[in-house]
DNA sequence: GTGAAAGCGCTAACAC
DNA sequence: GTGTTAGCGCTTTCAC
């Protein structure tokens, strides 16, 4: 049905050659040839078959973005950044979720759905580091995130323990020193919780403020309810503190209203201060102090680093490390 | 470098169409013969190659969607579901993003990128009733939003009016009467500020309350802080109102913020409701009460009516409207 | 049961 | 300047 080089060289009178050689500003056609194809072309309303052009090339110009959920907004909000980014290098993106369970995660990097493409970026929310194996696979592989360090492959990631460590001391910096932990993985070492939680601890030994494990409230997910209850719980527990120091943003909120619905004001009785920097941080009551991880940079980078990758497949796996600054919002008296 | 199926043959040493056989469990297989495939396809590593596929067969198993912006709740929300409704019919999803202004979404109708999928969801949100002629593309499309109607193409959208109606009786029916809204577009008739303002009308003209204009607050986007912004000026005018009805959750967010800081009470002095139902809105303080629009249904609905469509090209464009219900929480006094 | 070969639409090396 | 042709890797018709 739709028109073809063929089609379109039966119309001018000419070869395929000519007709290829008129769409690709060959530059030695005789003008008259050239305005005869184009004629063909547009009475045909002609239009490259790109699934040829990719046979033909081995390229697709599509990379996958593999992440939980779209409705976690610094997911969300990542992709947006990676988009983008693809796009400034004319390249599509074609986003999957795994919905943040392990076998997910595993089962998505051998999906047929990504043969289909020039690579992925990657951001796995549950695999841990005995799953490293995983990540030797045979197409060009960019991980983001905190859950596997050293893999084969290249790695974009942020700074978590320094940011971490840099937001505590934000806080001691304001005078506050029971600072509570909102969001903690009870046992993680690596990922996000247990990588933020070690700069947590760095930043109050350097100061000599004594840990006090009855400040740290677990929460498994970090949705805005987990960011609630873990601060109800404290709060129950009759555990005193005037900061709070939550994992990420979409928990600091649930802090703040936890806060707020039991008496605490925020920031004059409990500062409280997030990680992510996600738009919404901007726009709360109180705004929120936060911290910006370098999500721009990271997605950036992931693209351009699939990209290299891509172009040398047996280049050396790079680890890549974005900067981080705090964000003061009014959340803690700004 | 990859193993092609001629590859597999060579080391079989059988003919490719057995390997074809093999692979597409053809039943009438010697065993032996089977089994040797299947060694050759393990030893080598073979995937079937996807593009070459694509060119068979004709189609990618690819899908566009394209949305403003994923920074956006509700458009990030939308893709998570219509990310998970294609996954059932084995459908990938490339993400576009038009940054919301009417010539990115003209031109993402003509982007070459979108020549790899086999059809495309499409959510403008600037691009008008006038604009209808540009969807006349030559391969399957699937509009959604309340921008264009009876455009040449399928439309599966939600009821604007009636929803809108709906919240404002909802509102009425707890005895509020002086009902603000947040979020209006001057002079719009069509889209969705246009249509949830006349469902809005509507309601009060069959509650017999007058339309009063200085209850009626513009916002030309609807993030947060327009919301926050417009409520505020509403409050600065001197307007007395025991009610806002914001077109949207995140415009409803802000009004709250504005009247929270005002001194007035959510939702005791002023109730609030919003429209969208974003997960949020479970999570906000306090809790926000809203239209949900049928958004998990329009996703999948979209994506069912782009495979048929894909499937029959020639059949008649329809317009498919989702159900819609209002949501109780707190911010009406539930 | 298995093989040979055409062809999906394109690009590009090679002829003339 | 323009035409011929050999693939890219796969599916599938038609022989045998």
């Amino acid at each position: 049905m739709a028109a073809t080089l063929k089609d379109v060289a039966r119309e001018a009178g000419v070869s395929i050659k000519t007709v290829s050689n008129v769409i690709h500003d060959y530059p030695h056609i005789r003008s008259s040839t050239r305005e005869r194809v184009q004629q063909a072309i547009a009475s045909l309303g002609y239009t490259p078959n790109q699934t040829a052009r990719n046979l033909r090339s081995g390229r697709t110009g599509v990379i996958a973005l593999a992440v939980p959920d779209l409705s976690l907004s610094y997911f969300a909000e990542l992709a947006a950044s990676v988009i983008a980014a693809a796009e400034e290098l004319d390249l599509a993106v074609q986003v999957e979720q795994t919905v943040g369970t392990r076998e997910r995660e595993i089962e998505l990097l051998r999906t047929p759905r990504l043969r289909m493409t020039d690579g992925v970026i990657f951001s796995p929310l549950e695999m841990g580091q005995d799953d490293a194996e995983h990540l030797a696979v045979d197409y060009p592989l960019v991980l983001l995130g905190e859950r596997i360090f050293d893999g084969p492959v290249d790695h974009v990631t942020m700074r978590n323990v320094a940011a971490a460590r840099a937001a505590t001391e934000f806080l001691l910096d304001r005078g506050r020193t029971r600072i509570a932990i909102v969001g903690a993985h009870e046992g993680e070492v690596i990922g996000s919780a247990g990588l933020r939680l070690r700069g947590y601890r760095e930043a109050l030994t350097a100061r000599g403020v004594p840990y006090d494990e009855s400040l740290v409230a677990s929460a498994g997910e970090w949705h805005r309810v987990d960011g609630l209850q873990a601060t109800r719980e404290l709060l129950g527990r009759g555990v005193e503190f005037d900061a709070v120091f939550a994992l990420n943003d979409t928990l600091a909120f649930g802090a703040i209203r936890a806060l707020e619905e039991s008496g605490h004001h925020v920031p004059s009785d409990v500062a409280v201060i997030g990680y992510d920097d996600i738009s919404e941080a901007a726009y709360s009551l109180p705004t929120l102090t936060t911290v910006d991880p370098g999500r721009d940079w990271i997605a950036q980078r992931a693209v351009e680093a699939l990209v290299e990758r891509i172009e040398d497949p047996t280049a050396a796996p790079r680890t890549m490390l974005a900067d981080f600054r705090v964000v003061e919002r009014e959340s803690t008296g700004g």
